[in-house]
DNA sequence: AATTATATTGGACTAAATCCTATGTGTCAA
DNA sequence: TTGACACATAGGATTTAGTCCAATATAATT
């Protein structure tokens, strides 16, 4: 087992070296975002993000927030989750696993489940797009706002 | 078989009924949306289904699209589309049914599949949530937007 | 046809996200 | 270590989605 100091200071290597590898530089603003985003569990919105960093980092700018996490989906450091219309929302975990949605909260749960990774792509599907994402996406409602109503 | 005309007519009765029986009249404005949406079949958001609405039907506002596809939704005459941050799309699609989005166009594409279908949902998943939705979720580039760059 | 509760309009408002440009700063090479 | 340059950021302006509100209009019911 990997204590945590080791598997933040592996992410963060990780996030260097993407960085690297994409002509990108290592900047306190990326750094900041990457961090925040990597230690929080609750698929955070770019406002989240930027309220948490400006605590400590009081001239960050949410167009910032907003390009770098962008950018971190596209260089493979970070998913969008899919989200129905409100902001978008962003997940480090770039594991395979799956999603279910409060659609009274908005909470946002990971689970993981072998029969649903081991769901194959259809022929069809497969022949006519290049797939990049496969997830089974729960809705419903969550723990705390079990009763439909309540 | 069912004719287009009968198909069509069966579901204007579905839309009457269900505004009765929640207790909401059936204005032309309803009427229009629901028929825009009824027959569409590229998940439009409230924004396209207004500017098509106008053509024919000077003054209706965009609030009232919006609130109505809301409505809509909560009286199960039609589903929001996960869409990672973009404006909320609708389907009036209500059977089990899966969805593969471009990720550079925004194009979803419905498709069915038995395999997909069959799936089941966790115990603990089960314990803990109410679920009302279940959907397999394939992201990617589509036919035309194949190449990752193109 | 009158009544009443409900719905719609259109404009104001809020919030998310992007655009723009001047300024600032990592990075690389000397 | 320093200097130069390309890249990145800040902050304000802009765009777009979505909601709110009050006045008006209208569907449903009697």
């Amino acid at each position: 087992m990997v204590s945590k100091v080791n598997e933040y200071e592996n992410g963060l290597h990780h996030f260097e070296n993407a960085c690297r590898q994409n002509g990108l530089s290592i900047t306190p603003q990326r750094i900041a975002i990457f961090k925040e985003l990597a230690s929080s569990s609750e698929h955070p919105s770019a406002a989240v993000i930027f309220r948490k960093i400006r605590e400590y980092y009081d001239n960050i700018s949410l167009d910032t927030v907003n390009r770098t996490l962008l950018t971190f989906h596209e260089i493979g450091l970070a998913k969008v989750v899919e989200s129905s219309g409100d902001p978008k929302r962003f997940d480090p975990n770039l594991a395979l696993h799956h999603h279910f949605r409060c659609v009274k909260c908005g909470k946002i749960v990971d689970f993981e489940n072998a029969a649903y990774d081991a769901l194959e792509i259809p022929r069809a599907i497969q022949k006519k797009f290049v797939i990049r994402e496969k997830r089974v996406h729960l809705e419903g409602f969550c723990d705390t706002c079990r009763s439909p109503d309540g």
